[in-house]
DNA sequence: ATTGTATGCGCAAACGTTTGCGCATATATC
DNA sequence: GATATATGCGCAAACGTTTGCGCATACAAT
């Protein structure tokens, strides 16, 4: 508020006037090397800082990234946020960041409208609904990413996704390489992209080791805790229970676990638990996850680095990351106890 | 970007001039309620959205405020951050959040001036160093209000912050009132004020109890996980362990749980584990971690609050919120052969 | 030497808003 | 009914920056 130095400041210092200031902070036009050393000097010497409201009201660059999430509570927008930021940082754009849920009430385009002029560009962070802002978004046409969202065609935009299929194909085969053979699955919110990706991973693997489909050992999730606890007791109590169970996402393996717990069930002696994303407390469980490590870190510096792209004018295109395998103390080969038990059973339970 | 819509669109549409609308819509100066009204009136008609850089650069508020953390890995920031945004939204203030760490190498004066001029206001959550920032915030009168930190004199600005020695009082109170008398303790990063007052509340107990403070069954640690299970292994080796374990907070727990699982000691038939601060995962932990509740989401909605008082110029005291015990699954009554067999060393152990 | 072209820089308008000042009208006071 | 006061509104300046345009100057080509 009080008197910070502006660039009229720099202009009577190096003896210059301020549009010749401007042209030489920003490094635009034609401009005389030694001018421009000057000017700089001068800035440094004082101690300048470019008032972004005034270089955005004036066509510039706010040198502000939005960042849209549905809400802050969970550790995984933090990963993503933490990754942007720092990728950001290093190209002195500051990060600001908007609560979608927040706005609900209130016009989409009012959220839009809100944002141009006070960021140059969006990174955009929501499991759904995204549609709606970005016609609004390409209308003003204000740079955007999409991060962890799977589009339906490619004029959607950029996105910045993990290979959601694949990881959970990876985590099926480790399953089916231990031995077992009955997995259960829990699904994330099928609303969403990437739980449908994931099933999909796991059908892949089953098929590909030629074992049939049992719909028996599905059960519909939401990816939150007492969603993946309530599966798990309802598969395990089972007459012929699975000797593994795949859970959609971290948060739900620890309801796995939870209910493996209560029931007395073994972890990984009993039942082997395989969950997704690597969140902090999957190496924190006990036993420790065996889980599909999400690179949600790296995937907020795509996404940063990506929309810097799109800012600069390149093209850009979509990015895929791998996921990773992660093997802890909570999967081990299926035991020949359970085995055999299942083998007598498993013709009865086929009725089921 | 694009054609926005400005108060000189509402003017020609309600027939008044742009300064009356700049009026209506502050509800500022003298204006006819008749006139205010069709003003509004024609601004939601036409769907207007502030222009917020014009609006500071005019002098005006920017209706942004700026939240300074370090960094934005853990779940405890973002608990405050959603507490705070939510606050916010109701106001229709916009949160903008900044990481320090990311401007390590810059002047601090640098932070603030950039902030100064962009936001209103300023939500302070860094556990140390916020003295560098207050001062230079209180010559550029920017209103900030500090949360969750400790400070040393009034005059370093408006706090809000928990009760962190009361609520380690009563956790080690229940642990006394279940029978244990030897209670470990793993302390926090000793740097910051609010370890040392859950340590001294510990110490409170301890004496109101007349148990004499025993320094072997104190270790130092550092709010993480692997320090955690350090110091809790060095307790439980020991010839004479500790009956319970209370660590300065839960990711720490989550620690000693592990420790304990790697030793076989059961929790919480042999050990009873308290935390500090209920975080997501204190209730996912096996088994479920009794922990002192900090109410740190709250933290967030009153710091909102009293930086918006602060914003409309009102006297604001600092606020210092409860702690709530939550007892769950960790911990128990001490065993009665764990009793006997202590009484039977403790003379051999106190030479240790 | 003269013209042409590239280069370096300044002037002023513009971005959308707030707000002090002044004018006009309405209301109160005698 | 005249004067004083309160109220409602418009004008214009200001906030700090960017940028199109135009003017000088330097250098190259003729």
């Amino acid at each position: 508020m009080a008197n910070d130095v502006t660039i009229r400041d720099i202009a009577r210092l190096s003896g210059v006037s301020y549009s010749t200031v401007s042209r030489a902070l920003n490094g635009v036009g034609r401009i005389k090397p030694s001018t421009r050393k000057k000017v700089m000097e001068a800035a440094s010497q004082l101690g300048y800082v470019p008032n972004r409201q005034a270089r955005s009201l004036a066509g510039g660059q706010s040198n502000v990234i939005g960042m849209l999430v549905h809400g802050l509570d969970t550790d995984y927008i933090g990963q993503i946020l933490k990754g942007a930021d720092e990728e950001l940082a290093q190209a002195s754009y500051e990060l600001m960041v908007f609560t979608t849920h927040r706005h609900k009430n209130k016009e989409l385009s009012t959220v839009t409208r809100l944002m141009s002029g006070l960021t140059d560009g969006l990174l955009i962070v929501l499991p759904e609904g995204h549609q709606h802002y970005v016609k609004n978004l390409q209308e003003k046409n204000l740079p955007y990413v999409l991060v962890d969202t799977a589009v339906h065609s490619d004029d959607e935009g950029v996105t910045v996704t993990a290979t959601n299929n694949q990881g959970a194909y990876e985590a099926t085969k480790h399953l089916l390489n231990l031995g077992h053979e009955r997995i259960g699955f829990i699904t994330g919110n099928l609303n969403l992209q990437i739980a449908v990706s994931r099933f999909e991973g796991y059908q892949r693997a089953l098929t590909e080791a030629g074992i049939p489909f049992d719909i028996a050992l599905i059960r519909e999730g939401n990816f939150l805790q007492p969603r993946g606890r309530e599966a798990a007791l309802e598969l395990l109590q089972r007459k012929h229970p699975p000797s593994a169970i795949f859970a959609s996402n971290d948060v739900m393996a620890l309801g796995v676990l939870e209910a493996a717990y209560e029931l007395g069930v073994r972890v990984p002696d009993d039942l082997s638990v395989v969950g997704f994303d690597d969140v902090a407390s999957a190496e924190y469980a006990i036993p420790k996850l065996t889980t599909v490590r999400q690179p949600i870190y790296e995937m907020g510096v795509v996404a940063a680095r990506s929309l810097l792209g799109l800012l600069r004018g390149e093209e850009v295109s979509s990015v895929q990351l791998g996921t990773q395998l992660i093997v802890r103390a909570s999967t081990a080969p299926v035991s020949v106890v359970e085995n055999t038990k299942r083998e007598a059973k498993v013709s009865r339970d086929d009725l089921n």
